[in-house]
DNA sequence: TTGAAAGCGCTAACAC
DNA sequence: GTGTTAGCGCTTTCAA
């Protein structure tokens, strides 16, 4: 592969030049500027990004820490963080932390030592220290991490006022919150939501911890449902608990949502497959990725922001698991 | 950040001789070692992996390149390819194709710039050509690209013989196949392994062309199921068509098992949360997923790597849409 | 066993 | 406007 030196000879001008027409920076006359396109075009020249890397101690790109990408809310905000990155010459680095503050410590300090431009971390077990010492730009996703990081999230507290009215109003009288995992931001927020929903109006209210995750909402679920048969209505903080719900609801011969009703929270596409569908207040978790992506390169490249915390909004998406629409 | 010659100076030898201790590289006397190790832990020094790859051409990450991770079959491999890349000092970048050829050239460009040090490719929409004049090492992961690629991938065939005639034990005399995308090599093996399945039976048998995909899966096996009402069966390609059969059947009234049997394939963990749970064909896509990243690791740094074609086997889990088990 | 020094390919300060 | 050159931090050859 053809190299700037090799460019520079075969165009007659010097290697300062030809960086300097590759980087738009300083002054190249238009005579200089052909010749060195010319000999670009001829020899395939690339520039080497590492060599660039090395000399501007930044590489072009981003780590995405994610506690684990088979937790099906994070391949789309991959999927966000990636187009956005793409179309800004970043490349995305998956990190998987299994929420294990080693391997996140571990993680950072080997894409340091490749000078990566940035992180964008969808997780909050690290001492904020962690992040805010890192010399880095960081922005976080769905998690508040400290004062001075920037986040992204969806109004979590309004979306589960917004699902836990619906049941309401579509008759629940008796209902179960499936709340996540307490000090988790997002799960304290969204079971605020929730009792500032219930709150003094006539209903009878159970809060029950539960992890976001299928099978043990569903034992959860299983087990309350149960023990309290008067329970009409679930809102579940999440749609995997939600998914939970519903199949223990099944197994135990509830007819949804004839005797129960259940409300999701995410908005995954795994809500439309289910039988009935699930009705949740979906998150736009596309735009979060990409807002955030947009405002870490913001950061990264030294460009104002014009806001430290960004609140996407949140929609209530009416299937089948509530009475309000088709079955 | 403390580099080598800081930690040479320190420890009072030259740069050449931290660089072969660090690489456990030629001759170090024990003396020199010592003083080596202090000095770098008193300074912290972590080498620089950007400069190092610049000098040895080649940095330590891994393309991972995908259609689309959001695809439910793609986050499970992503985690194995990224698992096994860490254990060997490997970071992966993810390259959402979306079966863009323009999309993916792009990102083997850019990647080539960084010195990516090779590539596990899912996709084969790309002439052979492109991957074998790479001059890098690729593996093809679930798909086969060119006879000079490892390749692994699950048995296919023998997996959809295997749901197939589970379909036909349970009492199916008119099957639908949901086959998916003609020359997608998946696709057509698994097509391949239904024939060979009904082969002589006396079974009445619908192929139809499918995507892997849930909503026009759903449409079509609307229709389908509108057009022959004897069907008994569907073997589908995938469990997000299944999943999209499932719902049809639903919505027409159809009883799962009762009146008609399912069987997917692919074993993502949507088919556990379905009601009534997804018979299926597991693949083991976390294990394909580690398989391909080994054997490009070994092929990254020229290890002998035993087989160029990996077959995965592949098992039938029996749930809720066919008769066998419980509901 | 060890060290000096020449790369790896690019950027950017500075001189012309 | 343009060229020279000194880094960036590491590896590796070759001589000692």
């Amino acid at each position: 592969m053809a190299n700037i030196r090799d460019v520079a000879k075969h165009a007659g001008v010097s290697v300062a030049t030809v960086s300097r027409y590759i980087n738009r920076k300083g002054y190249v006359s238009k005579e200089a500027k052909e010749v060195i396109e010319q000999s670009i075009a001829v020899l395939k020249y690339k520039p080497n990004l590492v060599a660039r890397s090395l000399s501007k101690k930044q590489a072009k790109f981003i780590g995405l820490i994610v506690p684990d990408i088979m937790n099906p809310f994070f391949p789309e905000l991959a999927r966000a963080v990636e187009d956005v990155s793409l179309t800004y010459g970043y490349t995305v680095v998956l990190c998987n932390s299994d929420r294990n503050t080693e391997k996140e410590i571990h993680y950072i300090e080997t894409l340091k030592q490749k000078y990566v431009a940035g992180f964008i971390v969808t997780t909050n077990h690290l001492d904020a220290q962690h992040y805010t010492n890192l010399e880095l730009p960081v922005v976080a996703l769905d998690r508040t991490i400290h004062p001075s990081i920037p986040t992204v999230s969806s109004n979590n507290k309004e979306g589960s006022y917004l699902g836990t009215t619906h049941l309401i109003e579509q008759g629940c009288r008796h209902i179960l919150c499936l709340r996540g995992p307490k000090g988790v931001g997002p799960a304290d927020d969204r079971l605020a939501g929730f009792l500032e929903a219930v709150e003094g109006k006539e209903i009878q209210v159970h809060v029950i911890d539960c992890p976001f995750e299928y099978n043990q909402a569903e034992q959860i679920s299983k087990q309350t449902l149960l023990t309290y048969p008067s329970i009409d209505g679930i809102f579940a903080s999440s749609d995997l608990s939600a998914a939970g719900a519903l199949k223990a609801a099944h197994s135990l011969g509830i007819d949804v949502p004839g005797e129960l009703q259940i409300v999701g929270f995410d908005g995954i596409s795994l809500g439309e497959m289910m039988t009935p569908g699930l009705t949740t207040v979906a998150q736009d978790i596309y735009k979060m990725g990409a807002i955030a992506t947009r405002v870490l390169i913001k950061l990264i490249e030294n460009l104002p922001i014009e806001h430290k915390e960004i609140q996407v909004p949140v929609t209530l998406v009416q299937r089948g698991t509530t009475r309000s629409v088709e079955k």
